[in-house]
DNA sequence: ATGTACTTTGATAGCGCTAGCAACAAGGAT
DNA sequence: ATCCTTGTTGCTAGCGCTATCAAAGTACAT
C-alpha cells in the first residue's frame, strides 16, 4: 500500500532538472554552483533543462544543507528618511557584484521592534548585520553578542563597539555648527528639533555645550517636537521659537528638513536672510546648494557610511577582519548664504 | 565506527531545547507555534528552556518543512526616491501586525535587474509579491505567470494586469496639470522631466495631449535628462528651458523635486512666482505646501497605493481573493500660489 | 601492464524543522 | 464494560538541497 506523501511545494526541483536532463541531482547542483566541475556538455543539458523546466534553487533548502546563507541584515529606523536613503545607495552600491544580498528591517524609531526584527533575523542565520547606531537595549546587546556573525554598528559613534563600527560624533558635529553661527555674531541661536531619536539628542547636547561655551545658553531657545521630521514641521517650530523668544537671530537644525522649512517661513515672515536670521541644517542633503539663500549645513557622510559598513561586514566574512574596527567617518561644516553675514568674519 | 558527521551550524537547535526541557522535539514546534495545543506547565517549561539556550528557530527548516514562508517580495525601482518612501510606509502600515514580512528589492531602474531580482526572489518561494510598473519585460512576464504566488502590480494602470493591480493613470495626471496651467492664460508652457523611466514618459504623453489639443504644442518646450531626479537637477533643467525659449511663461514638471529646484532658480533669476512664471508640480510632497509661494502639484496617492497593495496580496494569499482586482487610486489637482496668477480665473 | 594523479560523476546521509498520523489518558455517555 | 470524545504527547518520514566520500574514467609516466 502506497504511503500517503506529504504535501509538497508543487515547484520543479532539482531531481525534476536532473531526470529531464537524465543525470543525478547532485549533478545539476554542482552545475549551477560550481560549474567548472562539470563537464561542458552536461553543463548545457542541464541549463537546457532548467530553462524548459523554468526551475529555481530554493533557497530554503540551500540554506538548510550548506548552513550558511549569503544574506546581510540590516536595521535601520527608517526606510523613509533622506538620510538612511543615502546610507542605502551606500549599501547596495557595495553591494554590486557580490554574492550577498541585503534584508531592510525598519524599526520605526521603536527599541521592542528592533528586538523583534533582531530575533527575525537571527532566525535566517544571516552572515553578517548592521545595526544603526550603538543604543540597543541590553537583550538585543545579547542576543548579537551571542549570535557570533559579524556586526557593524552604523551611524553613531562611540569607542567600544560590539563588533565593528562606522559612524561620528552628532554631539561634536552639531556643536561645530553651533560655533559656526556664535563666530557669525549671532547671539541669540535657537534649536529646532523633531524626531528626537538618540541621534537627535546627542545633537542637542553638542547646542548646549557650544552656547555654554559662549556663555548664550538659553533653555527657551531649544524648541522640539517628537513628531517625525518633515519640511512641512520646520514652518510651525520656527513660529514656535519667535513666540517664545522674539529676538532671536539664529537657528540650528536638528536636520535640513526642519532647516528647509524655516528658511520658508522666514521667507513668508520677510526676515531676511542671513542678515536679520542665520540658518545652519545637518546633513547637507541635496537641496542645499541650490535653495534660495543657499543653506550653510554640516556634511555628513551617509553613503560612506553605508558603503563602508557593508564593505567591512563582507570582509568579516570572508575572514578579513579589518584590523580598526572603528572607523569615523567625521563631517564638515559647508557654510553658504544662509549664514554668510556682512561685515562679520 | 563512528560516521564521520557533516558540519551543523553550531546554534542552537529545536532538539537541543527539546531535551533541555525533558519533552521531544515535535513538542517544542508546538509551543511555539500553537501554544493551546500544549499544556500549561509545559509550555512553560520550554520556554524557560528557550530562553536559557537563546533558541531562535531557523527559518530555512521551517520554511522547507511546512513549504510555505510568510515573505511578500517587493520590487521597486529605488528605495531611496520619496515617492516609493511613502508607499514603502503604506506596505508597512498594512504589515503590521499580520505574520507576513516584507522584503524588498531594488532594481534602479534596470529591466535586468528585475529579472535577476524576480529569480532571487522567486527562489525564496514567496507567500505574495509587489512588483512595480506594467512593463516588465517577457522574460520577467513568464516568471512571474508561472510562479502561481498572488502578484500586485502598483504605481502605473493597466486593464489587465498579470494578477492584481493599483495604480493610476500617469498620462491623465499630468494632461490635467498641464490643462490647469492653460486654464490659468500661461501659453509656452515647457515640461522639465528627469529619471526618464516608464511613468514619467507617460507623463510627458499627458503634457503633449494637453499642449496639442490647445494648439501650444511645441516639442522646443520639453526638457529632460536620463539622470536621478533631485532638487539640484531642476536648477540647470529649468535654465536650459530658459535659454531655449526665453519668453517661457509656465512649466509642468515630472515631479516635486524638479519643480523645487526650479522655483529655487526662478527667484534667483528674480522672476515673479505666479505672475511672470507658473510651476505645477507633481506628486505633492511634503514640502508643497509650506514652500514660497506655496506649490500646486498633482497629489498621487503613494501611502495609499502601498497599503492597498499589501491588503489585497495578503487577502489573495488567505483566499481571499478581492474581487476588484484592478484598483485605480486616481490623482488631485492641488492649487496653490504658484499657479494663481491674479486677474485670471 | 601498472601506478599515480587528476577529472568527472554518483550514492548516501543528513541540515532543522513540521505534517500526518498514532498512542495514550481522562472523562463522560451509553 | 464499552464506546466515543477530547486533550495531550510522541513517532516517523520527509521537505529540497549539499557535504562527504566513493567510484569510475582519463591521461600520462614508469
Amino acid at each position: 500500500m502506497k504511503k500517503k506523501s506529504r504535501k509538497r511545494s508543487g515547484k520543479p526541483t532539482l531531481v525534476d532538472v536532473a531526470e529531464a536532463a537524465n543525470v543525478s541531482a547532485i549533478t545539476v547542483s554542482r552545475a549551477l554552483r560550481n560549474p567548472e566541475a562539470v563537464s561542458p556538455t552536461l553543463r548545457e543539458r542541464i541549463q537546457k533543462s532548467i530553462d524548459s523546466i523554468g526551475y529555481v534553487p530554493n533557497t530554503a533548502a540551500q540554506a538548510l544543507a550548506s548552513a550558511r546563507t549569503n544574506v546581510i541584515g540590516i536595521i535601520i529606523p527608517s526606510l523613509t528618511n533622506s538620510v538612511f536613503a543615502d546610507v542605502i545607495r551606500g549599501v547596495y552600491d557595495a553591494i554590486e557584484g557580490t554574492p550577498f544580498q541585503v534584508q531592510f528591517g525598519n524599526t520605526n524609531y521603536s527599541p521592542i521592534k528592533e528586538e523583534e526584527l533582531l530575533k527575525l533575523f537571527l532566525g535566517q542565520r544571516p552572515a553578517g548585520l548592521l545595526v544603526t547606531g550603538a543604543a540597543q537595549s541590553p537583550e538585543a546587546l545579547q542576543l548579537l553578542r551571542a549570535n557570533g556573525c559579524p556586526v557593524v554598528q552604523i551611524m553613531e559613534k562611540i569607542d567600544d563597539p560590539i563588533d565593528m563600527l562606522v559612524g561620528f560624533s552628532h554631539e561634536d558635529a552639531a556643536a561645530e555648527g553651533t560655533r559656526h553661527l556664535i563666530s557669525k555674531g549671532y547671539k541669540k541661536i535657537g534649536f529646532l528639533a523633531a524626531q528626537m531619536d538618540v541621534r537627535t539628542q546627542q545633537r542637542i547636547v553638542g547646542y548646549e555645550r557650544a552656547m555654554r561655551e559662549a556663555g548664550l545658553y538659553d533653555p527657551r531657545l531649544i524648541v522640539t517636537t517628537t513628531k517625525p521630521s518633515r519640511v512641512s514641521l520646520g514652518t510651525p517650530l520656527c513660529a514656535e521659537l519667535f513666540s517664545r523668544v522674539p529676538d532671536v537671530d539664529a537657528v540650528q537644525t536638528n536636520n535640513d528638513d526642519i532647516a528647509l522649512g524655516a528658511l520658508f517661513e522666514l521667507q513668508r515672515r520677510r526676515v531676511s536672510i542671513p542678515d536679520e536670521m542665520g540658518i545652519c541644517g545637518f546633513n547637507d542633503l541635496n537641496y542645499c546648494q541650490v535653495s534660495h539663500p543657499g543653506l550653510t549645513s554640516i556634511r555628513t557622510y551617509r553613503y560612506e557610511m553605508g558603503k563602508r559598513a557593508v564593505e567591512m561586514v563582507i570582509a568579516a566574512i570572508s575572514g578579513n577582519r579589518p584590523e580598526q574596527p572603528v572607523v569615523d567617518t567625521g563631517f564638515l561644516l559647508v557654510e553658504r548664504e544662509s549664514t554668510q553675514r556682512a561685515g562679520q568674519s
